[in-house]
DNA sequence: TTATTTATTGTTATGATTACAAAGATATAG
DNA sequence: CTATATCTTTGTAATCATAACAATAAATAA
């Protein structure tokens, strides 16, 4: 399996401690989370990281393409480091982020305009997922 | 043309003079404005407004579905009165929102999954637009 | 009219994000 | 190796959108 500090190194993104570190939980943790969250799942085992820190990294993850950032949630923003083109589902009750890789590639072909260039699409669901449909 | 109170009695919304106002601007001004720039274009004309009464009332717009609220922006809630299905450009440059009406209706099909209840989607596509592309 | 519900308002609290300056770490030139 | 410059991290403070809440005002029902 690729070594994050391997995957940062493909996007010109010097590896430092607290980089690998993040690009590591993005990678073992598919769950598209937000900066508290990450910082949150980090500081116990490095207890001087800042969470200004997680901010920068990930502002440098997504400028140099290494990670995405979605718009999903109105509330915070969340990073997926799954950059392929695939779409997302948010559950309204519990806010949950899931994967939806079931769309044909037509979704996420460019439309020909003139009056923007348009470099990226985002495909978002909403609804409720299965374990929230019980309430 | 239709009446703002019109509208909202076909989405059971009882149409106060804040409300009619607030539909009033959507309908007129096709800009998928914040909660600060409704605020701002209506207060002039009518000073006892408060920006509370916007929040409320736009949520109540959402829930009963009249407008729909936007997460593209991930700064701030955006609204847009054109409920029918159609896509979303914004500009990393200006931040300005444009319709994207030339999709094809497959877009808004939503896709079959026994994980989850899906009700909406938003197609969302990002770059620069035309009069920004000088800079 | 009086009681009850609904809508509006203003203030305050919360929480995410940004700005900024200082400290620390790393790389480079001499 | 040492000095200097650059990059990275840190912590604090500021900003800004949104939510919570209580009080007033308006509308509706009895």
């Amino acid at each position: 399996m690729l070594q994050s500090h391997q995957y940062l190194r493909q996007f010109s993104i010097k590896p430092s401690v607290q980089r690998s570190a993040v690009m590591n939980f993005l990678m073992k943790n598919r769950i598209h989370p937000t900066i508290d969250e990450i910082y949150m799942a980090l500081v116990p085992t490095m207890p001087t990281l800042s969470k200004t820190t997680v901010y920068n990294t990930l502002d440098l993850f997504v400028e140099k393409g290494a990670v995405q950032a979605l718009v999903i949630d109105g509330r915070n923003a969340r990073y997926d480091v799954n950059i392929s083109a695939h779409g997302h589902f948010m559950c309204k009750s519990c806010g949950k982020i899931h994967d939806v890789f079931d769309l044909d590639a037509s979704m996420f072909k460019l439309p020909e305009t003139t009056d923007f260039k348009i470099d990226s699409v985002d495909v978002s669901y909403f609804g409720v997922c299965k374990s929230c449909q019980g309430n």
